[in-house]
DNA sequence: CTTGTAATTAGCAAATACACTAATTAGTTA
DNA sequence: TAACTAATTAGTGTATTTGCTAATTACAAG
């Protein structure tokens, strides 16, 4: 969860994360459409998956990124936990009962 | 909207938004509950303020802070637009027209 | 106006995060 | 194996973040 934020926290990986909504990509596909060195764009991409929120998968030389749409869910609980949204639960401490993984 | 991410991307951060969803709390109070120096917690209810997700009001010698859940709803939004929710506008770029605020 | 409590600001050190270039690994093809 | 493309890893410099202690501001009461 800290990790998920962490990674969600540049605006940077939250467009990369925005881009593969559409579907996956190719690591370069990914670089061509930044500003900024290819590398700069990998170390971004580390950040998402340790965080959970892509995956990949190797095909020839390329290596596609894919969006784990499980992973960003985790952020919308905590933050459906935060409107008083019915049918979610709240946050840690609020009431008896709940999770702890949060935070 | 990035203010927001960063802000909620340091645990204790979220910890002191979630103990506020119970409602206002003066600064020593929140400070009373983490085991960081006060000016330290002082800090990190700056970056919320900063952020727009909390606000303050005063009464004699003490700071009450209060949480500001419409702020919280614009990472909801981003998010939410990941999980391809409907009813929710799809992050900027997936689709003409989008509001251009977020990432 | 002095004292006491609540809270923030200043100033600093240590740790993280970010971006770059150069070097390296992985895989394909000649 | 050599050459070429795709991508990551190494190494480095700088900027930001985080936490601390000490000093300061803001109010209320005596």
């Amino acid at each position: 969860m800290n990790e998920v934020f962490k990674a969600l926290s540049h605006p940077a990986r939250r467009r990369m994360v925005a881009m593969l909504r559409q579907g996956p990509l190719a690591s370069g596909d990914i670089a061509a459409r930044f500003d900024m060195a290819w590398p700069t764009v990998t170390a971004h991409l580390a950040a998402l998956k340790a965080a959970g929120l892509v995956e990949t998968e190797r095909d020839g030389t390329t290596v596609r990124y894919r969006l784990v749409i499980s992973a960003a869910e985790e952020a919308i609980g905590f933050l459906l936990g935060l409107t008083g949204a019915d049918g979610v639960d709240p946050p840690p401490g609020s009431e008896p009962g709940s999770k702890e993984e949060e935070l």
